[in-house]
DNA sequence: CTGATTTAATTTGATTTTCAAATTAAAACT
DNA sequence: AGTTTTAATTTGAAAATCAAATTAAATCAG
């Protein structure tokens, strides 16, 4: 409707068919405000196209009147991949257009940083490992989604920082296009986990969410509006970085009184180690098994160590207390897979939260725990790739109509 | 476009008229993508409904070719309030609908807190007050914005609670509209201040921003993607009650570690009171005396009071940081008339900000200090009502041309 | 089993919105 | 006075949408 008449029609409808997947077209367009007639023109030309397929209509048992007709998104029409690059593996995962997922495959990394093109041969070896047991391509791919840690300018594809890339300012998206010949998506691994929550998970109800994620740091990723705000600079949404102490404890990034200085993994050993430097745990054992430890030795009433974790825990309530006062989500959802944070989601730090939030008469947000596994940042990469494929094959159907 | 077809275009061009001021057709076409005949179009039946006019095109000197004709808006189209309701008095100004201040007016309430009818009743006779020197009535108004602190919902116009208003829950939209019979524009006056930088002050150009207001408490604007973010219960941006202390100082909101608890006014002359209590300025005089008194007296160089306002600086430093480590804006705009907020507006604030924020290769987020006078959230208001009434007009437009 | 009823989807014919290309307008150069 | 240049408008067509009428596919009632 703005600049050349773009069919905004086609992309709200292609979107609502999305989100309410078996729906009637009267329902279409009860839902947005669409007329009938549009909704059955539209429609025709989705299925036309492949993107939309009709099922049996199900569910309300024989109702009076003619059958309403069920619309749904038709898988078949793409096939996307999300690869998620993590710290030493590459976790990836198949999906079709409708967001079913078709395979999942892990990849060992040579090496923790890598240059550019070892990355991105290493991604295409994953990917054409996946796709061969099923008797697939790369080429039959329509996008690839791909999140990386670090600082990333989603407009351009350009990954200024990321400790997985030993480059600096890379153009990734570039560099993955050229050498996979696909469509490539690539975000900060944060906002990735709120679009999984977005399409998959406890997020799909809302439309102003926060998602916060605990695995060696803490990561934020942000909805407003259904959108993943991203901040004017690529760098927003560092909730493991906003100050809980004035000069309070140092932090990997050097800085004093970072939320993550309190909570991650590193602080609480460097607490432990005040205390339980001679333990039999502290030689020799992982970092993880001695996490384990400090937890289990809180938790069998050990006062020390039990001080160590309830401050922690405290700190974390106080820092989800502030982004509620600030945002006023619907909704926080504390997304992760690991154990060793039970700590940080137990009930108690829950209630904290309650206490530390401004008091009003509507009931708090929600603050819900969400497990996902491993997997779960590479459907997130997916979703994004799925929105920009879907947006890709309006395009065309635009383009190709005229 | 959407339902049943609404002219999308004249809003999006009379909002690219407003923002650019005096601008030529082609550039509107060039700028907003819409072809040149549609924007001759549309230009010209906002012309006619007497919304927009010509102005002789001015500036680039005699080019060759045609003259560009400037497009502006029509001042004369609608006239609106702004309304601050304070602590203990209204301010009120008056604008055209290109948003030329046409007069201001300040009335004092008979009491800081008041009944619905009561204020309402001040409300109209400030209003009639105003506008009597200019030979208009309240019935030449086309809206009128009102700015209230407390927990407003916008949607229904609603107030939950606030502190000038003795009820609770209050639909204050509706008891306006029908005392005045002009349509009402309700909103916190946090919002507000937000809603005047944009149209009128260090916003405009900016479409991410922050505006943070010091006053008896500490209040803040979200300005995200050109709109401003309301939270999804009203009561988001609180940012005088996020938490920078674990079990810190305690706050007028009954909680500890408020950033209120560490800035405000109370929070100074509390910990003053516990050195300087046999102080000749601690009897007698008034809490602005006394706060002048400590700002003076540690910028001539007394620990005890230097300490004071160190603290409460470095305390407002952090709380700025983490909204920038959060939301990542293009711009702070910290807003705000007195002269007592000066040591939180210095170099050091400022500067403090700077390295409690993450790093990247990118500048950080400007931080602006604008001075406003006490007018400041009045115009606000102003803004609101004139966003409203834009609405509206474009609204009726499309129903007067069906 | 047949026709009435009900509801969903489509078709019809018109209207609105928009655009590209051609045309006109208004100025400065030559 | 004619040429050039640029802005704005007009023209004719295409695209998008809608309300109302029609058709389709089912159940219900007798």
């Amino acid at each position: 409707m703005i600049g050349q008449q773009r069919s905004y029609g086609r992309r709200v409808l292609l979107a609502a068919i999305r989100q309410n997947s078996p729906i009637a077209r009267i329902d279409l367009s009860e839902q947005t405000g669409i007329s009938r007639a549009t909704v059955t023109t539209v429609t025709a030309e989705l299925i036309r196209a492949g993107l939309v397929e009709e099922v049996a209509a199900q569910g309300t048992e024989m109702a009076r009147g003619r059958p309403r007709v069920d619309l749904k998104i038709r898988g078949a029409a793409h096939l996307v991949a999300g690869i998620k690059i993590a710290n030493s593996s590459l976790s990836l995962v198949l999906m079709d257009f409708e967001g079913n997922q078709l395979a999942e495959h892990s990849h060992l990394l040579s090496r923790t940083t890598l240059g550019t093109d070892a990355l991105v041969a290493e991604l295409a070896t994953a990917l054409g490992d996946m796709l061969a047991p099923l008797g697939k391509a790369i080429s039959d791919l329509s996008g690839a989604g791909i999140g990386i840690a670090g600082i990333v300018d989603v407009q351009q594809g350009l990954v200024h920082w990321s400790p997985s890339l030993s480059d600096r300012n890379i153009n990734l998206r570039s560099a993955i296009e050229a050498a996979l010949g696909v469509p490539a998506f690539v975000d900060n691994d944060a906002n990735l986990v709120a679009m999984a929550e977005k399409r998959f998970g406890l997020g799909r109800e809302a439309t102003d969410f926060i998602v916060v994620t605990i695995e060696s740091g803490v990561g934020m990723g942000i909805v407003i509006n259904n959108e993943i705000y991203r901040g004017t600079r690529g760098c927003g949404a560092e909730f493991g970085h906003t100050k809980v102490h004035l000069d309070g404890a140092l932090c990997r990034c050097g800085q004093r009184g970072c939320l993550e200085a309190y909570v991650a993994d590193y602080a609480l050993l460097r607490e432990a180690s005040v205390t339980h430097s001679t333990d039999a745990l502290a030689e020799g054992a992982s970092d993880e098994q001695r996490i384990e430890a400090l937890l289990q030795r809180a938790h069998d009433g050990d006062p020390v160590a039990g001080n160590i974790v309830l401050r922690a825990g405290r700190m974390f309530a106080m820092g989800l207390a502030n982004i509620v006062n600030i945002f006023d989500p619907q909704l926080i959802v504390l997304a992760g897979e690991r154990m060793q944070s039970n700590h940080l989601y137990a009930e108690e730090v829950i209630a904290g939260i309650k206490n530390s939030i401004v008091q009003v008469d509507q009931p708090p947000p929600e603050v819900v725990i969400h497990r996902w596994g491993d997997l779960m940042w590479a459907k997130g990469a997916a979703a994004y790739a799925l929105e920009g494929v879907e947006e890709m094959a309006v395009e065309a159907l635009r383009a190709g109509e005229g």
